[in-house]
RNA sequence: GGGGGUGUAGCUCAGUGGUAGAGCAACGGCCUUUUAAGCCGUGGGUCCUGGGUUCGAGUCCCAGCACCCUCACCA
């Protein structure tokens, strides 16, 4: 992932300064409790330049800068003036950005600051600059700075504003990151997303892409008329999943509550209200491990559509992601496949043939090649773990009970060969019922090799207390689960609206399931179910996960900008 | 919770039981066309923490901490 980040722009740069508020620069000492050893030289200096800028009469935190034009704008413009090397142009303009790097050459220096549209090189020579040239010289990596200028080409050709004047808007006082490698410690750049956002260009384009994904879900789903709500994350019954919920305490009514697992029995609330198409992006958290695939608050979206079922849920999960594919992944594929292929001619030229066909490898440049023909095709494909994903609908549709018999060999109706699979596999499963038995097979059988997008449907009715069951037969659920590269995308159910079964499956404990059981009676829901719940589909999709896929996240930590996290140790 | 890996300068990383290293960054000097990257010089370390072995530990042993990967549980 390391050589994936140098992908594209070089990357620099310097953590935000901290409380800092005020006039409390102007007596600025060592700072505590900080995570590396930052009361060092390196933030000394810079403190010591930013005191000689106060000298000099400049207000190192700046301020409001109108008129600003983005450096990709810029650039578009002088794209149309076809300005010579070594030429200026007639066209002014006003940039800001941070200062990404930095090549002062006696008279004459140079600046490459990126703003969020891109990067732009900043010329300035000492002639120009007249009685600015002293604060140049203590502007650092880091900082960020507004420049008046005129557009030229350097001798090179490079794009250049020539500035006639310097402002200083906020002076950094932390050294940014190694400028060629960027911050690639792991750890860290969770700690400090907003150094590895600013120093690394690949995640600002993962986050660009997950507020694009989530804008074309929501999008999908307004234009399906559904209404958008948002109902309690503080509950003081939890339900809607099989997971352990976080508790808490409200001071005032001196009463626990949780944090929710799923909104799902709210959604299904208002569905009785009479709300018939209704969705929520919800954050929803859940105390339990933390792995590649998890995090303890992940988002979901959550939809039912009254007088549907689970087979028009299908239908929502291609749409949506058809929707959040054209959003992100379908020019994603297109620009990695760019990225890494100039990449690799570099190494060629710089380095040798081994390197470039490592680094082409490590990059699944073949798989990215392949997605962008299926594109090209007019397919929905992409890229995830070095896979080709193929989204474009529809997705294959897979019973349950046959994918059971096809990767376990063992029959849904003949619970003693899989328990002898389990057995096989090692699963514990000793005192759990049948269907938690059958499930567990399921997961360490099927599950693994569902790498393309996938509907399975059909679920032992006894593990999804919330579905109705089938018409013809009562031990199997109306449910399906939607999988891509291994991991459970979407769940969905025809929603049971049969009050007395409902009341029934909260009371029923499925031996097996521990903690995590969806058996917790919520008496106002059934009796909300009791008024009348019209017959529905739901469906929740993680959004994280499906953010992952369409980025080639390898991790959910990746598409989440704060991961949750243990404390830094106090130094 | 089990297994594997990592932890050395601000960042990215080398380091073979015997004086703690490089590149970038920083500081000083020179420099008017640089593109990560001019030249010369200088400064910079709780080698994750705590024990142990040893004449001597960044290096070997034990324990702990943090993070990553993986398995288990879940979405």
């Amino acid at each position: 992932m390391a050589s994936l980040l140098r992908i594209g722009l070089p990357g620099v740069q310097l953590p935000a300064t901290i409380g800092l508020a005020g006039a409390a620069w102007r007596v600025a000492g060592p700072r505590h409790n900080c995570i590396m050893g930052e009361d060092d030289h390196y933030r000394t200096q810079r403190i010591n330049k930013r005191n000689a800028l106060v000298e000099l009469g400049i207000d190192p935190y700046g301020g409001r800068f109108a008129d600003v034009t983005a450096a990709a704008e810029i650039r578009a413009r002088a794209e149309l003036l076809n300005i010579a090397s070594g030429e200026r142009s007639e066209l002014t303009g006003r940039v800001a950005g941070r200062i990404m790097l930095l090549r002062m050459m006696g008279k004459l220096a140079f600046m490459t600051i990126r703003d969020g549209t891109g990067i732009l090189q900043l010329g300035f020579n000492k002639a120009d600059l007249a009685d600015q040239w002293p604060m140049l010289k203590k502007l650092d990596l880091g900082d960020i700075i507004g420049a008046d200028g005129v557009v030229g080409r350097t001798k090179m050709g490079e794009l250049t504003l020539w500035a006639g004047k310097v402002t200083l808007l906020a002076k950094s006082l932390l050294p940014p990151p190694e400028k060629w490698h960027g911050l690639t410690d792991v750890d860290l750049r969770y700690r400090r997303r907003y150094v590895d956002l600013f120093t690394n260009p690949e995640v600002r384009e993962v986050f660009k892409k997950r507020s694009a994904i989530i804008q074309a879900v929501r999008q999908c789903l307004l234009d399906e008329e559904y209404t958008e709500v948002e109902t309690p994350a503080l509950q003081p019954v939890y339900g809607g999943a099989a997971a352990r919920p976080f508790t808490t305490h409200h001071n005032t009514l001196d009463i626990d509550l949780f944090l929710r697992i799923s909104p799902e029995l709210y959604l299904k609330r208002l569905l009785v209200g009479g709300i018939e198409r209704v969705f929520e992006i919800s954050r929803n958290f859940r105390n339990e491990g933390i792995s590649t695939k998890h995090n303890p608050e992940f988002t979901m979206v959550e939809l039912y559509e009254a007088y549907a079922d689970y087979e028009v849920m299908m239908e929502r999960v291609e749409q949506m992601v058809s929707g959040a594919f054209n959003a992100s992944a379908k020019q994603g594929v297109a620009e990695r496949v760019t990225a890494i292929e100039r990449e690799v001619a570099r190494l060629e030229k710089e380095k040798d043939e081994a390197e470039a066909k490592a680094y082409m490898e490590e990059n699944h440049l073949e798989a990215y090649r392949q997605a962008q023909a299926g594109i090209t095709a007019g397919r929905m494909t992409t890229v995830f773990n070095g896979e080709v994903l193929d989204f474009t609908p529809p997705w294959p549709r897979r019973k349950y009970a046959d994918l059971l018999k096809e990767y376990a060999g063992v029959s849904i109706a003949d619970p003693g060969a899989t328990r002898e699979k389990a057995r096989e596999l090692q699963i514990d499963h000793a005192g759990k019922d049948d269907a938690v038995v059958i499930n567990e097979v399921f997961e360490a059988t099927v599950e693994p090799n569902l790498i393309q997008p996938t509907f399975v449907y059909d679920y032992p009715a006894a593990i999804c207390p919330l579905a109705r069951r089938h018409p013809e037969d009562p031990s199997i659920a109306l449910r399906f689960e939607a999988f891509v590269a291994g991991m459970e995308l979407g769940n969905a159910y025809t929603e049971l609206n049969d009050p007395e079964i409902q009341e029934a499956n909260f009371r029923q404990k499925v031996a097996g399931e521990g903690d995590e059981t969806m058996a917790v009676m919520d008496e106002d829901y059934i009796t909300a179910l009791e008024y009348g719940m019209p017959p529905a589909g739901g469906l929740g999709v993680g959004i994280d996960r499906m953010v992952m896929v369409l980025t080639d996240s390898p991790s959910i930590r990746d598409v989440i900008l704060f991961p949750l996290q243990r404390p830094a140790a106090p130094t």
